[in-house]
DNA sequence: AGCAATTACGTAAGTACTTACATAAATAGT
DNA sequence: ACTATTTATGTAAGTACTTACGTAATTGCT
């Protein structure tokens, strides 16, 4: 059996990043095969370029949740790649603003049957589970949100420890 | 509202990586304060040969459904910190089979505690949850390896050509 | 027994994030 | 208006995996 699942509440982390691993290199292998020239890993800030765009750096990486030089690498490739514009804000000289191309305008239509593809197939392995992995997901990091896994531990070693 | 959860089935590959992110620096966090000079990438492996050692390399790998460079570079710095011990296989010579130190064996109960809060804490949160998060990872892992994602992206992609 | 195929391990390089640190521009308090 | 603080971006290096490729030992076939 699977030593990760015998872990259990002990392997959060790992696990959960297995299975990111798993779809990850699914999702490269189909992007591969499509001959599109597109990244895993451009996916969540394209999108959010295509639909709120022109938009910072900062507000990319605060609505996708990870840190700003990530989303600066993602973003450089995709100015790199032709698909996003990037240019100094008006108001705040700090600020850099990316939009999409002619090139991206162009690129959605041919990525969206592909996105289409994943949304209905992870969609339907979703209507096969008893606990929904999205919304398992979402309550998760509701709760770590609230009160993060650091504080908690902590705390239940000292009550621990006072017993 | 948080861009990765608006996306949904269109980021589940990003979304577990971030949320394994966060245990990942968390759980950090607490072996960093405890002082007990331990990583959080050893700990699946240190575990797996705490209660099936000896063992090899490869029996690692699959136990773990990882790669076996990965299982390497753990192991590795296992040595070095001085937990495990690693010697070449009686019956196959290919093979090296790694046990637990005796500063291995020491460590054991120095980490329990911490590994205890982990679980209690844990098992807290997918109480609290409608919808637990490990059952719905089993889940998907299971349909994920019943057919792998990419070939259900396929078959979709060719089943909507043919309409 | 001899040889092709397989298996086990190793190493190098790539990938997608992070942390740590830096600078420049804007903002706030007085 | 001036200065301290904050904010936005950038760069370098670290981390934890992977893929790709190599060698040595074992196994299976005849």
């Amino acid at each position: 059996m699977d030593f990760m699942a015998e872990l259990a509440e002990l392997a959060m982390a790992s696990r959960l990043r297995r299975l990111s691993d798993t779809y990850w290199q699914a999702v490269t292998a189909i992007y591969r095969e499509s001959g599109l020239d597109f990244e895993v890993k451009w996916a969540t800030v394209f999108i959010l370029i295509v639909r709120q765009g022109p938009i910072s750096v900062m507000d990319i990486a605060e609505r996708l949740g990870v840190t700003h030089p990530g989303v600066i690498q993602v973003v450089n490739e995709l100015v790199q790649r032709g698909l996003v514009t990037s240019e100094k804000s008006g108001k705040d000289s700090r600020k850099r603003l990316l939009s999409l191309s002619p090139d991206g305008e162009a690129m959605v239509p041919k990525l969206q049957p592909l996105w289409d593809a994943f949304v209905a197939v992870n969609r339907q392995m979703l209507t096969n589970q008893t606990h929904n992995l999205l919304q398992s997901l979402q309550e998760m990091e509701e709760q770590l949100a609230e009160k993060p896994f650091v504080n908690r531990v902590r705390d239940h070693l000292n009550q621990s420890n006072h017993e």
